[in-house]
DNA sequence: GCTAGATTTCAACAACGGATGAAAAACTCT
DNA sequence: AGAGTTTTTCATCCGTTGTTGAAATCTAGC
């Protein structure tokens, strides 16, 4: 094709980013490699460079979400704790069903589990952030253990349903799969934690 | 030090098998490099190939588990259904809180959300192999979705307590820990999966 | 049309990673 | 003691990766 600058709008940078969050969902951040981004961007892998400089940059402009998940919660904790695990359940579904969310979630997940600066991004931002916020409206001495029980099985389902795509979990039906999991997250945020408290 | 054999008994073999358990389990297989494994076994590059082949069946080989957790969960299943929440959550935090199966464990699920290979590897060893097992005790049409939900729950508290080590989720008591799964579980597995059924 | 800036490829480097072949040293068995 | 096997390092190969510098081509403002 030889160098020197395209013919009319350029969409690459666009192109770059959306190659390197299918990317990263796919294979995680050591897994991803600049040049295979640059070819699925149909780009030379400078170009890479040029645009976002760093691997690392690269990674934290791709992985940067839609929306703010820790928005959505404040907006899920303003309508008191009664119904709290139903709509917690769907808030997190609706999110993660969401590919234009998903995908850079999927890929934060993968890369936590065998990057250093990916799983640091993951732990401050959903364990400071989301988790003490979740604790701080319970009003109980046991709120932490509470808000990261609910983290738990949060996580296990995003990683089961949407990371490894365990089957019938990944195809499940969004419904069927709040219905099941509300009773769980009602019962770790205000309910008994051990049978015996009754 | 100079090429060779040294005097006396060599440990090698098990030095390599063991730096490399705390490597995969730190760093996941692509983050993990033959060389660091030699570095930490105080041995030369070579000499892991010369043990083990290729990197993958190193893998393979550090990987192995001194239980076998089919095994386990076999045994569970024995004494019925009634109390299966609470033996499951039990045997499972017991074999998780072991180091000696816990750090492959937690090799194999970190090296899972990045490399192919061991994702494949975790899929069939606790999709087909564990679940399928779950799934054919529980005589229910959606003995298949309850067994992926109890697989969802196990693998979101492995994730937040054993791999990314989730406070206070991570040091919380062994005993508190399973007496707040096992309704979850019991739920999951023989009570109404959505609270319309009642 | 000229000039400054933006976009693009090419070529290359330095570091690193998995893997191999050869040679040296120790052990085992007769 | 000698032959064969096992363990060990060294040197090296070859492919891959992140990154950079230079040059080429286009667009925008004057």
């Amino acid at each position: 094709m030889g160098p020197g600058r395209r013919a009319g709008r350029s969409t690459s940078r666009n192109d770059i980013l959306e190659a390197a969050r299918a990317r990263f969902a796919r294979h995680g951040y050591v897994g991803t490699t600049v040049r295979a981004v640059a070819v699925d961007a149909r780009v030379d892998a400078a170009l890479v460079h040029y645009f976002f400089g760093t691997k690392t940059s690269l990674f934290a402009a791709a992985m940067a979400l839609p929306v703010n998940p820790a928005d959505v919660l404040a907006g899920v904790l303003t309508d008191g704790v009664e119904d709290l695990g139903e709509r917690l359940a769907r808030a997190f579904l609706r999110i993660w069903d969401d590919p234009a969310a998903g995908a850079p979630l999927v890929g934060l997940v993968r890369s936590a589990a065998s990057h250093d600066e990916a799983a640091t991004m993951l732990r401050e931002f959903a364990g400071q952030e989301m988790l003490a916020r979740l604790a701080g409206a319970l009003d109980d001495p046991r709120a932490e253990l509470r808000a990261t029980l609910v983290g738990a099985q949060l996580l296990g389902v995003a990683m089961g349903r949407y990371v490894l795509r365990i089957e019938p979990l990944a195809s499940a039906n969004h419904d069927t799969l709040a219905s099941a999991l509300a009773p769980t997250l009602q019962r770790y945020l205000t309910g008994e934690l051990s049978p015996r408290d009754a």
